[in-house]
DNA sequence: TTGTATGCGTTATCAT
DNA sequence: ATGATAACGCATACAA
């Protein structure tokens, strides 16, 4: 491999001279500068960003601890932070944390000395193993409890959007309103099914155990919990799915089993990933922009490690908006609810 | 931070006894063996991956430099990838290079020095590009046209996948059969196209232009071929798309159209994304183990890495396996084919 | 068994 | 405008 030596000797400089050229810092002569360049780029040289790192402590790198996500949520917060990343000269190492809970502290002492910060998403409530993590390296929390942490945090408005779509199902005359759950422990299949609930008693009914259907955020969870809805003495008459693939899933189920949606079974998800609109009946759900999510994470990240993590610590959330297509059907014959989401249909 | 020095100066020991305890290398008594590691543990010490990577020239970590991809396809190559890595102690720096060819190769540049190989998938056919990079890296081709490149890769068994899913199509008594093609100069798209038209051929069917649509690999691609396959004076009677987005956006557009499917029109796709089985009606599809892709090319990779790449050029193909669901229909009433293939009912 | 010293490839701080 | 040299944090050959 050729280093800046080499340049440096087939040029007969010194290697602080071809360093400046390099990195156009400080004053070098026009001709010596164009020979520099010329014999680097006939050499094929390319510096070694991790000795450049080693010694600028700046290693243009970001990290980012994922659990074992599946589907589109995976690539479009991916997405966003590489975009957002990339744009600001920054590259993505990313590590899917295992199940347990000390994976994710090996994790971030593998990224020691690689990154100069840390996006981290660590859903499980239980999991304080964060806590622990020497927070002397920028961290921001995503889709995470993070109480009592001194670290940057980015969460959805969960509750608040579960909450308004199952207040548009019971303005649309259900009563009997079941919720397919997310995983156990997961912080955002909590908050959703709180806002469920809250919804649920500001109606005034009265919660039925049987129809908070556990699940797992997967479409094959949401196929099973369907099946187990169906066999109820008294069916529900709308379901909410925790996320979007468990809706995917009920309606797999409900079609299978000839329950005609929305007319004998209105059913809502909740991410409105890029497929929902494109399902059959379309699918009702709360938008939650994932790409833009994983862009603020990734930017609120670049400012603590541009400002040294000296700022007051930032609690943000971004904010979702409910999608009505025509899986939760129309509004019941009697009365006209307020429209005040957005309708819409197929285009392309 | 502290480094090295900072416990060898607590532990009164010299840093080379501190690293012969850390990496387990050479012999250290018992004694100074406990007290170093407490200390270590202690003061919080965590290595600098950076710096010794300068020295060992090993970093321990493998760049993926992937085009945009949307979907399943991406979260589920990663995961196959990450699994792997992971479990041979290596990281992922992931790069979604910009369309154009330059990008993919400042990505590499940017690579220098932080990777000890790379995972390029570069399916622009005409991406040359990649045959001037300085291959003192290991290098494995996914899913790239890679002629005359001595480096390894790894590709789909896209023609025929493709050609065995129109002969059954064929065989099912299809003569009027569609295309909705994957993107102009995509290396798999091309593929495809191919293994369908050698299969038209065949069967003695004598091509019809109007028949093959263009396509983006996107559910509103797939949604947009068909609104026009369906405007044309003689309809298909099915369509073969070139991957499973754009087969959800058709049967989208066809039950749109209130087109029925399969009696109407026959509709397959490739890859066979989980979330094939869950459309409805079940798309019929080409299975693809994108997930065993992303590992192996890894595995590829690795071997490239620890052998320092002083092998025989591998070329490799991971072969694909028609998923027969209900969007492809019953045989036709005449006569049975043989049924060589899988056949599946949703089962979770 | 332990310590000293060198070097990995680069940038930064001095000189000149 | 250019060069010599010290760091960065660590591993390792060699000495003790």
């Amino acid at each position: 491999m050729v280093t800046i030596k080499d340049v440096a000797r087939e040029a007969k400089v010194s290697v602080a001279t071809v360093s400046r050229v390099l990195n156009d810092s400080g004053p070098v002569s026009d001709d010596t500068r164009r020979l520099i360049s010329e014999v680097a780029h006939r050499m094929r040289y390319v510096p070694h960003s991790g000795a450049r790192s080693l010694i600028t402590s700046k290693t243009q790198t970001l990290g980012v601890l994922l659990p074992d996500l599946y589907g589109e949520f995976f690539s479009e917060v991916i997405r966003g932070m590489d975009n957002t990343a990339q744009r600001n000269g920054f590259h993505l190492l990313i590590s899917r944390s295992y199940a347990d809970k000390s994976g994710i502290e090996t994790a971030m002492r593998a990224m020691r000395g690689r990154v100069d910060g840390v996006v981290a998403m660590s859903p499980d409530i239980d999991a304080e193993s964060l806590l622990n993590l020497p927070s002397t390296i920028p961290v921001v929390l995503l889709c995470s409890v993070s109480r009592g942490h001194e670290v940057d945090s980015l969460t959805i408005q969960n509750c608040r959007g579960a909450r308004e779509m199952v207040r548009h199902l019971v303005s649309l005359g259900h009563t009997r309103i079941a919720i397919i759950k997310g995983s156990a422990g997961n912080y955002d299949a909590a908050e959703r099914l709180r806002g469920y609930r809250m919804a649920l008693r500001e109606a005034g009914i009265v919660p039925d155990p049987p129809l908070e259907q556990s699940g797992n955020f997967t479409e094959a969870g949401g196929y099973a919990a369907t099946i187990d809805l169906l066999a109820l003495r008294e069916r529900p008459t709308a379901i909410f799915a925790a996320n979007d693939s468990m809706a995917i899933g009920a309606l797999s189920a409900l079609r299978e089993s000839g329950v005609q949606v929305p007319e004998e079974m209105a059913v809502a998800g909740f991410d409105d990933i890029p497929l929902a609109r494109f399902m059959d009946p379309p699918l009702s759900s709360v938008h939650v922009p994932i790409c833009e999510l994983g862009a603020r994470a990734v930017e609120l990240l670049l400012h603590g490690v541009t400002h040294k993590n000296d700022h007051a610590r930032r609690r943000e959330r971004v904010s979702t908006e409910l999608v009505i297509r025509r899986s939760t059907g129309a509004e019941p014959a009697e009365r006209s609810p307020p429209r005040t989401f957005k309708r819409e249909t197929v285009s392309v």
